[in-house]
DNA sequence: TCAAAAGTGTTGCTATTACACCCATGG
DNA sequence: CCATGGGTGTAATAGCAACACTTTTGA
């Protein structure tokens, strides 16, 4: 297409709102048992200083995922991470002040992982999901459907090894899932159930802070774990 | 707030990019045993004349549910139509002409329920889902993650209804599924399964076009059905 | 009368659940 | 030496898939 067309097209195009269109991450973590999410003081009016979630514009040259992985690098110095689209949010009055469309994401990371500098700098910090504060706008909506979306996933595929660390013991995995699922799991059965999926391989070494007779570290076998269609892991 | 500061803000926000963002529609119909999907030449360039999803830009003062459901009612005549969001998609390349941000919804409809004129008068036509032809910019993936998403809906709630007239036999409804999920399912589980929901009410008429016997019609208990978690009806 | 769909019943298999029980060991 | 989590085994059950069989009636 030349020039000329194209600038006719945009013309054309051009008897139509813009938007505003921003992406907002949940990022989920986990340590000690609980599902911990990462909030922000919003760092400007309106709702300056109350808590919600990271966000930012999406940029000229961007798209969405690509905005929310640069937003994500810049606050927690993390890259590669696992994220996913929740949904688009575009109520008109969602913001206060004008109106933004925004996309929502979640984002799975290890807390240990992660730069704490960077999180201090911003203000930011973990909250348990379950005694988060009340968020901004329409945030805790953003945030109960990323849990569901996240459920979703953990429920067709192990989502252990983008929260915990490399190697980990099936008591931690399945304290995981307790958390993201909000109930418990018998124990026998989430390891053999676990286990059938062949995605996971022992290593020699034991854990021996949680238990007097120590437990065998697992990790994940990455190779394994693409193929698709493991199949459906919880029932919900 | 006061205007004052509201002007303020909206300067604040102003120095980011604002993008067209419209709503693109997968509008699924069902007859003669096929999922059918309706598709709309191109009104203008580029790629006018090709086949392309039912689209428009959302406006200034409406959410984009309200969009998608006005652009639906404007070209097909129907309001209080089953519709849900797939996702956005952002690429910043994904429309040859300008930077246009998608964000896609599927819609289920009664075929025999619509405005042909309306239809026609736009020049769209219902295409069998597997015969499709190719679509413009990403509308090809829209329409892919529109179709696992029903597979996800109907797997978890009955679509018959959406997709179906009033009354249907447990036979249109098994045919129906077998075309959303692209395989055949038992006849006799199908009928034991979805009568075992216990959200269909048997009526004392029979269909005696598609068998000699004649088959019951059942029509949809919405009450029963709004109860949430009637569970997984297919695994797939 | 018989093909073809409607509708019911039976059987075998697999996945899930609940729970019993042994193991190892730090306090 | 025993409480605690690690790890294995098993019996009861529920759900599903496969398919046999019976009913009805128009062509």
């Amino acid at each position: 297409m030349n020039t000329e067309k194209k600038k006719l097209l945009i013309e054309l195009y051009g008897e139509h709102t813009k938007h505003y269109v921003a992406v907002d991450c949940v990022i989920f973590g986990y340590v000690d048992g609980e599902l911990k999410l990462l909030l922000y003081p919003r760092s400007f009016e309106p709702e300056k200083g109350n808590w919600s979630l990271l966000g930012g514009f999406v940029q000229e040259n961007e798209s969405a995922d690509e905005a929310a992985a640069r937003i994500l690098k810049k606050t927690t110095g993390l890259g590669h991470i696992f994220m996913e689209q929740v949904s688009a949010f575009a109520d008109p009055n969602r913001d206060e002040a004008a109106r933004v469309i925004s996309i929502g994401y979640y984002a799975l990371i290890r807390i240990d992982e992660h730069d704490e500098e960077k999180i201090k700098e911003f203000g930011a910090e973990w909250f348990p999901f379950g005694k988060r504060p009340k968020l901004i706008f329409d945030h805790d909506e953003i945030t109960e459907k990323a849990l569901t979306k996240l459920q979703q996933k953990a429920g067709y595929q192990l989502v252990g090894p983008e929260l915990l660390s490399e190697m980990f013991t099936l008591t931690q995995l399945r304290r995981l899932y307790e958390a993201i699922f909000q109930r418990t799991f018998d124990p026998g059965n989430f390891r053999k159930k676990v286990l059938s999926l062949e995605v996971l391989k022992r290593s020699n070494k034991k854990d021996s802070t949680e238990s007097k007779k120590g437990a065998f570290f697992f990790s994940y076998i990455h190779e394994k774990a693409q193929e698709k269609d493991i199949g459906r892991i919880i029932k919900t």
